[in-house]
Formats: structure tokens, sequence, C-alpha cells
RNA sequence: GCACUUGUAGCUCAAUUGGAUAGAGCACCUGACUACGGAUCAGGAGGUUAGGGGUUCGACUCCCUUCAAGUGCACCA
């Protein structure tokens, strides 16, 4: 469309002598009940050509009229100047453009961006918030490539603090030597289990010493049990080898559970990151800060940033003491990682309670100098609640990740065997269907909302197969495949004739793909996607159902339809790849 | 208390980044092929865009204000 763009910028300098930038041209889709593909606002010329925007939009059109061939007609309402192209054109496009292998394929642009997303804790199975974040994480990273970015995906894993040293504990007191192999349990459903036990234990603990007279506060810190597993802390950190043994074998159980959770989620990563390698970073950044005045030390020894100046708080960065905060760890994470891949941008797909943690980490990181810091970005999502309230691990009202996984699957498995189109599939076929299903309905669900909106989910309700969803799009890739197998494509082409509206209006939403790609990569937001392949796939329906293909009136407007068909699948596809979502050719 | 985010149809979400009469799906009602897959399509009903004010040719969108919900304001990570 810059043609239009180009030549209205033309128009602006020839009617009214005036000089505008094209990025000043709002040019849009034309609204359904108008006529006309696409709009220009007329309202910001009106200065320039001191006339109505009714008549000012005239003028315009008439200059595009007459000078670029491929516009057929044009009509204006109020300001808005409504252009029809021709069918030759959008024929063109889809022969020249759309149908090439080339098509959506954006050029690299040279840029490297990092994407961390997952960051699990080690000592629970991973439920629906870790689910957002894992697709949300991957398509963002499969849309930048597509984008033309160069894309590493990373997992920091938080494997070490006093969380897991409770799992851990708790096996010990509790565990009777069990182990996955032993129970056939997955080995981090094991290790979440013994996390609810500890506070299960630590609670009666607490009871116990309040009914002693103790208060809340003081009962919390001296129960046993809490004081056993800091004192595990004290050993992992000096790292005796007994605890080391024990930690790292129910690590290698967790991350076997969490390889095949992963796996469903159809998720994976460049570069794991392992916060017992890395917690102690950070300490060479902060001696760094001290000696540029960035940081201040106070009389206790304790390390700070004032923040005040930006409206921020005043910051601790490192402890009296000594040790790292979790922001000393952060920022030394974040000079690791530059290190290690010199990447432009970086993306933290982190949930929104962090919002002022990186706030304050990227702003610490740009006063230090660091000139990568600019490129740094938290992508922010909303909780995930549920009816009752917000998902709590310790009390065991989470919505589990591998239960919910294999609900889809059952769900899909009922709807598909409900319908019979696949009988003549074998077992290991069909599984592997449910289970793109599935995932299909689960994935959409989740993406299909922008990212920072908080996302209530009722286990209760299941997540729909019908309308707006996943299935439905797949649905119409696998019709469009069926109708493919029923036809032989011969490659010939049509000559430019009338086309009926619903097939130029499919061709013009094919058209648009590259572009919703840049605008989803811009705004890290898959929504953009996933409405966008959801108005492609309603676009096919209705013209499948207004025309016939295979009953076409000749020859060659079948080929044309059935060529229509191929990209229009084409597009579907690969929309849907950007979200993680794979499509079925039956179901 | 302060800061950030959110508030759109009964429910779940859109809205080309300031553009036309605010659009979809679910649920509800009506209808559609002796045809290529009915997980489909066409139509109906459903709105004071939380309330109020402002900016302008034009506001769901920007500004102010009130209300509601969520989150953060740890020498936890």
């Amino acid at each position: 469309m810059n043609f239009i763009i180009e030549s209205t910028v033309k128009a602006v300098k020839q009617l009214y002598q005036a000089d505008i930038a094209p990025a000043d041209i709002s040019l849009q889709e034309t609204r359904k009940e108008f006529e006309g593909q696409v709009t220009i606002v007329t309202f910001p010329f009106t200065k320039f050509s001191r006339k109505s925007p009714e008549q000012t939009g005239a003028e315009i059109g008439e200059y595009l009229k007459k000078s670029l061939k491929e516009i057929s007609a044009f009509n204006v309402i109020k300001g808005f100047l409504n252009i029809s192209i021709c069918s030759a054109y959008w024929i063109d496009q889809l022969y020249t453009e759309i149908l090439k292998d080339d098509f959506a394929v954006l050029k690299p642009n040279g840029k490297k961006v990092m994407v961390e997303y997952s960051s699990p804790n080690t000592n629970k199975p991973l439920h629906l918030g870790h689910v957002r974040n894992n697709l949300l994480g991957y398509s963002v990273a499969q849309i930048l490539e597509a984008a033309g970015y160069e894309v590493i995906k990373t997992n920091l894993v938080n494997d070490r603090g006093i969380h897991i040293c409770k799992s851990m504990l708790a096996w010990q007191l509790y565990g009777n030597g069990e182990t996955p192999q032993s129970t056939g349990e997955k080995g981090d459903h094991l290790v979440g289990k013994y996390y609810v036990i500890f506070d299960k234990e630590y609670k009666k603990e607490i009871e116990f010493l309040k009914s002693e007279g103790q208060t809340e506060e003081e009962a919390k810190k001296n129960a046993p049990l809490i004081k056993q597993a800091q004192e595990l802390l004290l050993k992992w950190e000096a790292g005796e080898e007994k605890v080391i043994d024990l930690w790292k074998t129910m690590n290698t159980w967790v991350y076997d559970g969490f390889g095949k959770t992963y796996k469903a989620l159809g998720v994976e990563f460049d570069k794991f990151y392992y916060e017992s390698n890395t917690y102690l970073l950070g300490k060479d950044i902060i001696d760094e800060g001290l000696q540029s005045g960035v940081f201040f030390k106070k009389e206790d020894g304790s390390v700070w940033i004032d923040l005040t100046e930006d409206g921020l708080d005043q910051k601790l960065v490192l402890r009296a003491d000594g040790t790292s905060v979790y922001m000393t760890q952060d920022m030394g994470t974040a000079q690791l990682k530059y290190d290690d891949f010199q990447m432009d941008e970086s993306i933290y797909v982190v949930g929104n309670e962090q919002d002022y943690h990186f706030k304050v980490l990227f702003l610490i990181l740009q006063k230090l100098g660091k000139a990568w810091a600019r490129g740094l970005f938290h992508l922010s999502y909303g909780m995930v609640d549920l009816p009752s309230g917000k998902m709590k691990s310790r009390e065991g009202t989470v919505v589990d990740a591998d239960d919910l996984i294999a609900e889809m699957e059952s769900t899909a498995r009922k709807q598909t065997e409900a319908l019979g189109k696949i009988n003549d599939f074998g077992e290991e076929e069909k599984e592997q269907l449910y289970h793109t299903i599935g995932m299909g309905a689960l994935k959409y669900f989740l993406l299909k909302v922008d990212p920072k909106k908080r996302l209530l989910f009722d286990p209760n309700e299941s997540v729909d197969f019908q309308g707006h969803t996943g299935p439905f799009i797949q649905y119409t890739h696998a019709r469009i495949k069926s109708v493919l197998n029923r036809a032989t494509i011969t490659g010939m082409e049509t000559d430019p004739t009338e086309l009926a509206p619903e097939e130029r209006d499919l061709i013009v939403t094919l058209t648009q793909f590259p572009d919703i790609i840049t605008q989803a990569a811009i705004a890290y937001n898959p929504g953009t996607v996933a409405n966008y392949v959801y108005e492609l796939a309603k676009t096919y329906n209705k013209f499948y159902h207004e025309h016939s293909i295979l009953q076409a009136e000749d020859e060659l407007v079948k080929q044309f339809r059935l060529e229509l068909s191929v990209a229009s699948a084409k597009v579907i596809s690969k929309a849907m790849n950007l979200l993680g979502i794979d499509v079925p050719e039956r179901m």
C-alpha cells in the first residue's frame, strides 16, 4: 500500500503546495459497511487545502484515480476517502506475493534479542501461571524471530534458597527414601509434595508453640523445622557434600519432570542459567557503582542507591554483612547475560508483581552507564486467578500444568470421537491429534488476551472449542486441506477478471500478514497474531460458504480458488506457528 | 497512606495506537446445502466504554477528578 501513500504525498504537494511526511498519512482498512479496501483520513489535510474535509477528500481522490491505474473507484464520506483497488491488483498480489515461499519472511534486521521466560522454582511443579508465562515467552520469541531478529531463548532456574531446603528437609524427615522410580510419580510432583508437607508440619509446630504462649511471630521464628531448614541452607552454602548430593539428586528429579512438561507445552530454550551459579554475582558491579558515586555506603556498611530524584525510593543493593540481595544478583546476571551474547535487546517475561523491581533494576543499570541497559524490557503479564482467588502452591490451590494438559486432551478426545471423522487413525496418531487440539484450545485461550491483563480461569468451565478458539482455526485449516486433497493444482494463472467480494476480502486479509508480524513484534503481543488469524479463518469460511471451489463455474476459476485456499492454509499455519500451535491435516 | 496496572454487552475478549454507526465469541432466539468437512455460515436481541469534567473537527484511547478491583511499597527470591 506504499504506492498509495507516496501518491498522496504528491497529491498534497501538487494540490496544496504543502510538504507532508508519509508517516503523517493515516491509511487504514476500510470499514466493512463502506465501499473500498483502504481509507485515507483527510482531516489532517484540511489545514493545507483550506477546504472542507469532503472537498479535500474528493480532490485527492480525483488526483489518485488519475495517477494510479490500480485505483478503480473512490468515494468520500465525511472526512474519509475510501479507495477501491481493482481486482487485477489483488489477483497479482496473490500470485506474486502471497503464494511465494518468502511471503511474510521478514529480512534479518541484524539485531539480537534475548527472551528470558519460564524461570521456575525447583521446589514445586509448574502451574497455570507458569503455563501463561511459558506460552507467552515462547510465542514472543517466535514472533521476534519471524520479524527478523536473531533470538536467544533463556531460562533462569531458581534452584537454590530456603524454599528448596524446605523440600529437602521434609523429604529427609518423612520421605522414607521415596524416589520417582519407586513411586512412579513425576519428579517435580514428588518434590512439590514434600514442599507442601513441610508447610503442613511447620504450621503444626507454630500452632503448638502458640499454645505454649509464644506470639505468632516468635513461633514462626522458633519452630524447629524452620531452624533446621536454615541450617540446611548454611550447609548448602558451605558446600557440604552430603547436602549438595541430596540437592543434586532432587534437582535431577525435578528437571526430569519439567522436561516432560516443557515438551508437552512445546517450548524450548537455547540456554539455561542457574541461580546456584549466579547468586553471588553482582559484587564487582557494587564496587563499580561505589567508585562512580552512583551508590553510597551507610554507616553500618550497607550499600544503597538513591532514586528519589526519579520518583522512586532509596534501594538497598548490598547488605551490611556484604551479602547479596535479589537486586545485586539480578544486576550481576544481567551483566553475565550481556557478556555471553552481546544482544541488542533483552526481554524478561515476568509477572506484573515485579514491575517495581524491574523498573529499579533497569534504572540502576542505566545510571551505571551500561549502554546495553536501554535494550532491557520487562514483559509484564497479569496473574492468572481462580474464581476463589489467587493460586497458592503451599496451600495446594493451584491448577497444575500437567493435570490441565491432560484435561484438555481428554476434552479434545470427546469432541473428536463424537464427530467420528478420524476412525481410520491409529491409536498413536489419535493421541497425537488430541494433544494438538487440546493444546490448541489452551494456548489460544491464554494467548489471545493482552498479556498485561489479568486472567480469570474457571476450572469448572472448560475452555471452549467453538467460536473464537484455537480448534475453530485448526478446523478451518483441516477443511481446506480436505478440499485440496480432492483436486489437482495445475499452476495455471487466472487472467484478471472481476473478483467476488469474498474472494477479494480474503486476499486483502492475507496481504496484511507481514504487517501483523511487525506489529506483534513491536508490541511484544501474541494477541495481535491470535486475533488476526481468527479474522483470517472467518474470512475464509465466509468465502467457502459463498463459493464452491470444486464445482466452480470453469476450470480457471476453480484453479484460482484452489490457489486462494493454498495461500489461506499456508498463512493460517504460519500464524498459528507463531503462537506455538500446530494445525492438523485432519481432525 | 504512596506508586503502578486494570475497568468495554449477562460472561470471555477486540477496537488499525486520536478516526466513521464501539466489533467478535459464549450463552439466548430465528434461519441455511440432496454441493467441496455443520468444530461451519446468515440473521436477531444485548452498550451512558465504571461515574463526572476537560482538551479538539473527532475520545474506549490523551489530561484532571471520583469510584471499584488487583499488585507492589522486605537487609525473601
